[in-house]
DNA sequence: GTCCCCTTTACGGTAGCTTTACCGGAAACG
DNA sequence: CGTTTCCGGTAAAGCTACCGTAAAGGGGAC
């Protein structure tokens, strides 16, 4: 689980770094906005101080929010700031935190943001659970191996059911931004997936093909146990 | 399982030995904060006032902290001291209690701590026993010997049964956060563990590999005895 | 010195990733 | 309705990078 975080104060950024780890999340950094926009794809949840000294923080968030709509987005503002809180929340932020803080409370609103936001420590779609921590998913009874790839393909779909996502957008957040090959590769570890999830192409449960755009997980069976 | 507690009023050290006692804990005291740093290395847990004295309490705190990032730091502030409870949690406690407490609910944090960080008396996965505090392991009847990294990593391990932990993670929790080396250094120290526990790389009973992810230690048999 | 532990390196085996190719069917076009 | 074009499903094959492990060197404790 990928979180970035945006500040460019270099002391704040290693204390959220170190409680982030400590709390099992991968952490990416940036110290003045200009990489966030080149980092947000591949994350899970973004921590965002709205005072940037390069670039605009408004703009980085509204940026954020047009790419992707349903990242959670977490604001660092100032204390009296209350402007900027209003405006960064209409902008589509889902939280944010009065500096200065405590990052045991950042590391509580990520948790429950993330909870929130549908992302918890298991997945459960019918017979189907994903428990991401454990990198482990069963069907029913039965736990389902599945490759590295296999489970981060099936987690990215499951976390959003609906959103379809195309196969540059999986390639970008599964391969890695720069990731040379060509995306047929995406089909590829799809169909090993239906395989094992006993999924029919023409038919699906779990994966549909969204013709000429990519795929999505089906929404219906409820995400709660 | 010892709890140092540094407090100078004599009266709440009395309170809470005699509470942490009847809970089963070993107690450690220190009135004036100089002995602490003498005292803690021996500790499981610590209960600091911030306000003492002779010294700073910060610096107890933060001289603590760098020793042992692990050891799990409760504070003790006074009712309103909002700022020292900021800075307290930023310089990495784990917890704080506003005074005056209950010494019930100073037990239940107590508690509460230990089991967040993973702290147990001993760990038992079938014939496996480890024992954090002595840093002794056992299989079946039989001690065994383990070198520091070696036990360390199966702690880690261990106290998350199930949780996949990558190589970088294993690196910055035992290592250190700027540890210089490579990560193949996990696998060799893996394989020697496997090699004293009687494990198989292909077919482990304790240590799992998770290819292209990391290590985990199986789950199954319960930690409990 | 000796002993132990840690780290690096190298080599071999293989799981699983990528590419390619072929086919069926959907969409587009007349 | 027929033809063409495009898109996606999937089997198969090659290959890469990942991992297990042995071996050697270095460093610290005693």
């Amino acid at each position: 689980m990928k979180v970035l975080v945006v500040d460019d104060d270099p002391a704040i950024l290693e204390v959220l770094e170190g409680y982030l780890r400590g709390a099992g999340f991968q952490v990416l950094k940036d110290e003045d906005g200009a990489e966030a926009l080149a980092l947000f794809p591949q994350a899970d949840l973004v921590i965002l101080d709205l005072m940037l000294p390069k670039v605009d923080g408004f703009q980085v968030a509204q940026a954020i929010r047009q790419a992707r709509p349903e990242l959670p987005l977490l604001l660092l503002t100032a204390r009296g700031e209350e402007e900027d809180r209003v405006r960064g929340l209409e902008l589509g932020a889902d939280d944010y935190v009065v500096k200065p803080f405590s990052p045991r409370e950042v590391v509580a609103r990520v948790k429950a943001l993330l909870r929130r936001t549908g992302l918890r420590e298991e997945l459960r779609y019918g017979p189907l659970r994903l428990l991401p921590m454990k990198r482990e998913a069963h069907l029913g009874e039965d736990p389902l191996p599945l490759s590295r790839l296999e489970f981060d393909l099936l987690l990215t779909l499951a976390q959003h059911p609906g959103v379809v996502f195309s196969r540059e957008r999986l390639l970008e957040k599964i391969w890695g931004p720069d990731f040379p090959g060509v995306d047929r590769v995406v089909d590829v570890h799809i169909a090993a997936l239906r395989k094992k999830l006993g999924d029919d192409a023409e038919n699906p449960r779990f994966i549909e093909t969204v013709r000429g755009v990519g795929y999505r997980f089906r929404e219906g069976d409820a995400p709660f146990p």
